[in-house]
DNA sequence: CTAAAGCCTACAGCTAGCTAGAGGGTCAAG
DNA sequence: CTTGACCCTCTAGCTAGCTGTAGGCTTTAG
């Protein structure tokens, strides 16, 4: 006699809405057994693959790639390595972010430096010459 | 005699798509009068201002914060101050998030370095020990 | 005069990960 | 037996800034 739990216990035992447990059903992250009267039912082992996916999460990992890391399991293949790529890709991917970022906001300080000694009204015409009088090529 | 554009000419002088004026119409970005025919047309001080729009966007600022700024220039007054905060703002909120992003990168590195030593084989049930031993309150 | 180009409105779609609601069937406790 | 909690599907909505399409006028070049 196997334990078979409805969704709504699933949801109260992993803190996801049934919702979302819905919708990650749509995106084959989880699977059901359907009931005579169509209910989902699930498997212990689907509230830790639930379980997993909110954990998996916290490390920014997006549903598309989780879903990659469950199809490994699915396989029967130990996911470690896909895991250990993705996160080594994260990690770069944060790193160009915060370099952009922080180049972007270094431009944004030159400005904010150069317009605090610079005359504040505008041409006729103009709207505001602080915008007006940047570069129109730094893209 | 005023030089009227019709949409078509504003969007070849400034770059922006027809598609994009008629929504930044819809945002009370930019006026139009309109013709007998129903088209819109615009005078060189709305291409003007698109260009405007457009610069404002390399600062990072939305249209909801351009909408800010052209409001207080439609009142007659000079908007340039509004820019100044709404900069110093953008500003702030880029090191709030570098700030994050490099404190979320290095908890992932730390994963990264600590799993580089660790087991790989799954636990009867488990799907991947590197992520099911995840402090479940780190969040 | 005709055909192509341009203009109009209105609506759908894109990203990501859901949430909320309508409308209706099922189940469990008292 | 009733009532309320729970389950189902399907659809829309949210953010932001657009792009693309359908269907139908108007203008313009040849």
């Amino acid at each position: 006699m196997v334990t078979r739990l409805k969704i709504g216990a699933v949801a109260k035992e992993t803190g996801v809405g049934v919702g979302a447990l819905r919708y990650y059903e749509t995106l084959g992250l989880i699977h059901s057994e359907r009931g005579d009267n169509g209910y989902r039912y699930y498997t212990p082992a689907m509230v830790h693959q639930v379980q997993f996916i909110k954990q998996a999460q916290t490390l920014g990992f997006s549903l598309e790639d989780i879903g990659d890391i469950l199809t490994v399991h699915d396989r029967g293949d130990v996911p470690c390595g896909v895991v250990q790529e993705l996160l080594q890709e994260k990690i770069q991917q944060l790193e160009t972010q915060i370099r952009e970022m922080a180049s972007f906001k270094a431009k944004l300080e030159n400005y904010r430096d150069r317009w605090a000694t610079t005359t504040l009204q505008p041409k006729p015409g103009g709207i505001c010459p602080l915008i007006e009088t940047l570069d129109p090529n730094n893209r």
